[in-house]
DNA sequence: CCCTGCGCACGTT
DNA sequence: AACGTGCGCAGGG
């Protein structure tokens, strides 16, 4: 019955990119609601449907979910940029990352900008997400951390404690960090949010973007973060989305008046991710220590690439040697990989059926570069399990490490 | 009623 | 100054 369901995600992800550029020429919040209606409006599927594709987008990237002036938004990947003007002070802040993280943070808002084709990992470098895909992810977690973080800020943190969590929305709640971070829920049926504050929240004093996704570690990494455990869960049941249901219906039906069933709003449902940092002026972020800056700052420092190598050559037992070399010659000669350096490598990494697809769509490290999440999941006709694995450890991997050695090298 | 367009204020770089 | 964002309002269907 419902055709929808079968909805492949290319489609959705177009859908929802598109609904999310829509909104934004239109000037309007690209939020989930509405995000949910237009959606529903064009294309006919249900909220839920396109609350749980999204939810997926965000977890690969493809859609940024942040935090602006207090509220929930969703920003295509693909058309973040980051500020391309100072090159020079990119540069060297770069090479120490140490920072990074929080000024990835603040950045989110408006620094965005757009990334024209590059995408996705162009922008991810600079951007807070979350590179992982596999397992997990999500956002609600972060709440948790960053409250267990405590702040650890500053001294004079309060402003920054009270800025990061607390101010614009109840949910994020930072406010009491030393309340239970246990028992945040993920996001989406939180009653205990109900009781917390009243619809009406202040105006945030500060603002910042953030972006809720992290990283998972699903490798094993060992990030910098505490603890994976917690982070690990998938925050909300997708699938269900509660208060998307809530909130169109609400408009649809009641139009507001019936909130106090579940006691928020939709704007306060979505807390889920909600987390701010802030930042001084000429200060570091004050911000709690959540994973999501550690993940960022741990992106920005780590070979990524080698380190997925690495794991592979263990995992595969083979060829170090060779994928050894290969890595280490990567990054200033990506560009020189030839069609047959590229099988060789996805062979080597453990995907010798599939290393066949890329000779045959005859890719070369040039257009390994130029490769999208799209590309290898759909383009190259090879199963999605081993193209997600391609795709988010390989591929994605070596891009970054490509584009981020291209920055140092600037 | 809903969608769309946009002026304007605000924040960041 | 330039740019991204989004509120709030007006206009159109």
């Amino acid at each position: 019955m419902s055709p929808t369901r079968k909805m492949n995600e290319p489609m959705y992800r177009e859908w929802i990119l598109d609904t999310i550029d829509s909104l934004r020429s239109r000037k309007a919040r690209p939020d989930l609601e509405r995000i949910c209606r237009m959606v529903r409006r064009r294309h006919g599927s249900e909220p839920e449907q396109t609350c749980a594709e999204l939810e997926k987008l965000i977890q690969e990237q493809t859609v940024l979910k942040v935090n602006y002036k207090g509220s929930i938004s969703y920003r295509n990947a693909a058309k973040v940029h980051r500020r391309s003007r100072k090159r020079d002070d990119q540069t060297t802040k770069r090479t120490t990352v140490e920072e990074a993280n929080h000024s990835d943070l603040s950045n989110g808002d408006s620094a965005l900008g757009h990334i024209d084709q590059d995408e996705t990992d162009d922008f991810e470098d600079e951007v807070p997400v979350s590179m992982g895909t596999d397992s997990t992810i999500e956002e609600e977690e972060m709440e948790g951390a960053d409250e267990d973080g405590h702040e650890g800020s500053s001294p004079g943190g309060v402003d920054a404690v009270q800025g990061v969590s607390g101010g614009p929305h109840p949910d994020s709640a930072p406010c009491s960090p030393s309340s239970s971070i246990s028992d945040r829920p993920p996001g989406c049926q939180t009653s205990s949010r109900s009781s917390s504050r009243p619809p009406s929240s202040p105006p945030a004093p500060k603002q910042s973007e953030c972006v809720s996704a992290f990283c998972p570690d699903e490798h094993g990494q060992s990030m910098v973060q505490g603890d994976p455990g917690d982070m690990k869960r998938i925050v909300h049941p997708s699938g269900t989305c509660p208060w998307v249901q809530k909130s169109l219906v609400n408009r649809e039906i009641e139009d507001g008046a019936r909130m106090e069933g579940s006691g928020l709003t939709p704007d306060q449902l979505v807390p889920e991710c909600v987390q701010e940092s802030v930042r001084g002026p000429d200060r570091q972020p004050v911000a709690l220590s959540f994973p999501s800056d550690d993940c960022a700052k741990y992106k920005k420092e780590i070979d990524v690439a080698s380190y997925v190598m690495a794991q592979d050559n263990v995992q595969n037992g083979m060829k170090n040697g060779e994928v050894s070399v290969k890595m280490e010659t990567t990054k200033q000669n990506l560009l020189l990989w030839s069609v047959a350096d590229v099988a060789s490598y996805i062979t080597a990494a453990g995907f010798p059926e599939q290393a066949g697809a890329f000779r045959t769509q005859e890719i070369d490290g040039k257009s390994l570069l130029l490769m999208q999440r799209s590309d290898v999941l759909t383009g190259l006709s090879i199963r999605l399990g081993p193209a997600l694995k391609i795709y988010e450890r390989h591929v994605k991997a070596l891009q970054r490490t490509h584009f981020l050695d291209e920055e140092d090298d600037l």
